[in-house]
DNA sequence: CTAACTTTGTGAAGTATTTCACAAGCCACC
DNA sequence: GGTGGCTTGTGAAATACTTCACAAAGTTAG
């Protein structure tokens, strides 16, 4: 099979979201010029990126949108249970854990770590604050497959090699640093400085042509 | 001039970042390929993205770290102070006041807002909760150009308008939700759900050839 | 049943981004 | 001051992604 892209891959995510809307709504149908209206990109788009995983709509009529939600969700994997371990007690992970969407789509939190010992034993959210030593044993009794990696900063390469020692096979990562995992590993990294960053670029450049997201 | 690239932009910010660690060092000059090593790109791409801005570099030494570091902060508009509203007194709002490397870009939050009438008033970091009812009126007084959207979702796209209305050019949202803004404003969205569905897919269909940020 | 209309699925064309590869420039050493 | 070894800057090639455009297939109305 075709290598599918990152960009496909968010669209689908995107698509998704609006769909369980409309399926909420209870509408039957919907044309790929719809989503892709309600999705800021182009019908073309929605419908090369859906071909890459099969023919779902009909001619004439549009895609059968329950249908299609389903679909989806198979194709991102979202029909089963994610164990996830959140590594670092802070506010990232705490917007994480209050985050009602997470829940539903099937991601469990079943650790959350720090290595600061006042927070330590302490609750959190829901569940008690772990002490970082003993992380990596905890994924491999769990077997966790993904980590959320919200720690401040410098250590976080070796906290990764951890992760990646004791199993785990993707990382969603806060920490403004660049990381390496091995090639069977999957990392996704979020930083803000780069978002702000990129405003500052797009202001002081004054582009036209935004509106983007 | 050309039109420079996001994927561009982003990369500039990585190599500001580990320009100043080497610059703080004490390093004097950096190859295309040790900051390529260093930022997980390639040499070529490292010369491409800088020479879009200039030739910073002497042919058979590398790049001056100082210098270079000073032209990328006036690239990305660094060299200047911005002020930015966070709307949403939650924890994402709170991770980004905490985050030390906001202050230190020249980020300055100036206002802070919320319509939960628990919040309102209260201290907030050193700031104080705003009632979002002043929002509009204190953007415009204030003139700030960025906003940071960290509220949960639904009214997203109301709040958008009434920024833009009130002249901020750029957002940065954390609401999991599409967002439209007219032309001149610039958005990026972080969207939290998406990177963690995009693991799941990784996860799920077991691609080969991971490792990237 | 036919005609008019809608919408998919998809090669082909068009853009955008990355990688290649090498001439040209600079340094250091003899 | 010439030679050898590095490293930049950059067109050209390669790759990746998006948009176009249209045949094929389904729907609706008469």
């Amino acid at each position: 099979m075709k290598r599918i892209a990152d960009s496909t891959v968010r669209r689908l995510s995107t698509y998704l979201r609006y769909l369980e809307d409309l399926d909420t709504k209870g509408q039957q149908t919907a044309s790929s010029d719809e989503l892709a209206h309600l999705c800021g990109t182009t019908s073309a788009q929605v419908r090369k990126d859906l071909s890459f995983f099969g023919s779902f709509g009909k001619r004439g009529l549009g895609y059968p949108v329950h249908e299609l939600t389903a679909h989806l969700r198979e194709i991102l994997g979202l029909e089963r249970e994610w164990k996830v371990v959140i590594v670092g007690a802070g506010k990232i992970g705490a917007a994480l854990a209050n985050y009602r969407g997470f829940r539903q789509r099937g991601f469990r939190i079943v650790g959350v770590y720090d290595n600061d010992p006042n927070k330590i034993g302490k609750p959190w959210g829901e569940a008690i604050v772990h002490d970082m030593a003993d992380l990596a044993s905890d994924i491999r009794r769990e077997e966790a497959p993904i980590a959320v990696l919200a720690i401040p900063s410098d250590d976080a390469q070796i906290v990764v090699n951890e992760l990646v020692g004791a199993g785990v096979r993707a990382i969603l990562s806060f920490a403004p640093a660049q990381i390496t995992v091995p090639p069977h590993v999957s990392l996704k990294s979020v930083n803000m400085a780069i978002e702000l960053e990129g405003l500052s670029f797009a202001l002081t450049n004054a582009l036209p042509s935004q509106g983007v997201a």
